[in-house]
RNA sequence: GGGGAGUUUCCCGAGCGGUCAAAGGGGUCAGACUGUAAAUCUGAUGGCUAUGCCUUCGCAGGUUCGAAUCCUGCACUCCCCA
């Protein structure tokens, strides 16, 4: 993977990628880049135990910063995290228990130190909430508050936005702005950490934050936001029928995540492997060229795929995934180990039957479909039969009295059937 | 309150005494093609111990050798006139 990627300086680096949206004063900001080392940071809301695709952008902005000289500063909102950012969002969030957003604090921030180690910089994950906890709220008001106008609050169209809705918003979310104002702040006092990048819905928050160190400490602050990643279809990045993406192997299989960015379309994937991926930019005009030129071979798709599985799942987990894909779509099976089995079907139904149906004469393949739920009754388990749909461990069965013997487990506990192209169960013989 | 039309298999909709598990379309499922896309094409589409048997046409009765089709009552929906 290409991190040495120093050619330019950050802002340029962003821009050819297409990462950025907004910025405060582009020449004072290069300026304060100019000098390696500089930290640079990003904030990470602990809304669930796991971060998401929709994270990855400003993952990837924070290794671009280290790939720059510079030095990431992933900051975790246990602080916010209390409290929600309004911004993007059109109702008023649900409050975390203390508990559980302890238990997501723990969970992202092993996500961000894995994803940014690597790229031989120092990298700094640090939790406003260690720096708020202690903070009394007359204080609070005394010290950020005072310096804060209402009328600058009140402009933001993170706020505008939400009080022409019927919903409105609480005293609670509007006062978000401030505690990420003051986290600018803080960061600036305690890690000389003057830059503070986001997605483009951050901006107010970002600029709130910069208000405040002009005022507070008389100090210039910059900031930066990259476009909100969006499909062609309009709909949110990483975003599913069945729900988001993950980046825990728990919550989204490998397999699964390397599905995600193969089944992307082709503008999509354009734009993902520019911005979401390290590649030097002669492979990515390589990419565009041949997706131009034959687009039914899907390089971008694969590459992309590969790319970012091995950026978050490891080397393994990328072996996994292909693994997965190569049986899903028609490889036979044969020779995988019963674990090698439960983690690829992990997400896929099975059924148990007694091992003695395996006897005499066997359990009639009919029987398995409608038992498993892969045909709702017997006779629909007959037509997918008769009409060439049905496998067994990847072979196809157009013997509509085909039964299962013991001799098709050879020697292991599990069958797997399938249904036309992707519709897959086990069948399960424990001993 | 008066008059009229209707209720069919997942949905829409044809059927108006036997040849009706019920036309056609949609959907769905399989197959072919394909870029793990879209479109297209083909087949299937109540269930089962399956050349047969059982259940289904608003509900309950009735007429008939035989009813989704005819009769009676009930329920619900829609339209028109007050």
């Amino acid at each position: 993977m290409a991190v040495d990627r120093m050619t330019g300086d950050l802002l340029t680096d962003f821009g050819a990628c297409g990462l950025v949206h907004q910025s405060t004063d582009a020449v004072a900001l290069r300026a304060w880049l100019a000098t390696p080392g500089r930290r640079v940071y990003a904030g990470f809301d602990p809304t669930a135990d796991s971060l998401h695709v929709g994270h990855l952008v400003a993952l990837m902005l924070l290794r671009r910063v280290a790939a720059a000289g510079h030095e990431p500063v992933a900051v975790l909102g246990g602080a916010t995290g209390m409290i929600g950012d309004p911004s993007g969002r059109s109702e008023e969030r649900n409050l975390l228990s203390p508990a559980e957003l302890a238990a997501n604090v723990a969970g992202v921030e092993r996500q961000i130190r894995r994803l940014l180690e690597g790229t031989g910089r120092t990298v700094h994950v640090v939790n406003n909430g260690d720096w708020m906890q202690g903070v009394g709220y007359l204080e609070f008001l005394r010290d950020v508050g005072k310096h804060v106008p209402l009328s600058q609050m009140l402009a933001k169209d993170s706020v505008k936005s939400r009080l022409d809705r019927d919903g409105g918003l609480s005293y609670t979310e509007f006062s978000y702005m401030l505690l990420q104002a003051w986290d600018f702040v803080h960061l600036s006092d305690a890690l000389d950490c003057r830059v503070q990048i986001g997605g483009s819905d951050q901006w107010g928050n970002i600029t709130a934050g910069i208000e405040l160190g002009r005022r507070l400490r008389g100090r210039e602050l910059h900031g930066i936001t990259c476009p909100l990643l969006t499909k062609t279809d309009g709909t949110k990045m990483g975003k599913t029928a069945a729900g988001a993406i993950w980046l825990d192997p728990r919550r989204t299989s490998p397999y699964r995540f390397y599905q995600y960015w193969i089944n992307l379309d082709d503008d999509d994937a354009g734009r993902c492997v520019e911005r979401l991926t390290e590649l030097p930019r002669e492979e990515i005009r390589a990419l565009t060229d041949l997706r131009t030129a034959s687009p039914a071979a899907r390089d971008t798709q694969k590459r992309l795929a590969e790319e970012l599985t091995r950026l978050v799942h490891g080397e393994t987990g990328l072996a996994a995934a292909r693994q997965a894909t190569a049986i899903f779509f028609g490889a036979e099976i044969g020779g995988l180990d019963e674990a090698a089995l439960a983690e690829i079907f992990a997400e896929v139904p099975s059924h148990d039957f007694a091992r003695t149906t395996l006897d005499g004469p066997g359990l009639p393949l009919v029987d398995a479909f409608e038992a498993t739920g892969l045909a709702a009754t017997k006779s629909a388990a007959r037509r997918t039969i008769e009409q060439g749909g049905a496998y067994v461990n990847n072979r196809r069965i157009t013997d509509v009295s085909h039964r299962i013997t013991a001799a098709d487990l050879e020697g292991g506990a599990t069958l797997v059937l399938r249904s036309g192209k992707k519709s897959y169960a086990l069948a399960r013989f424990p001993r």
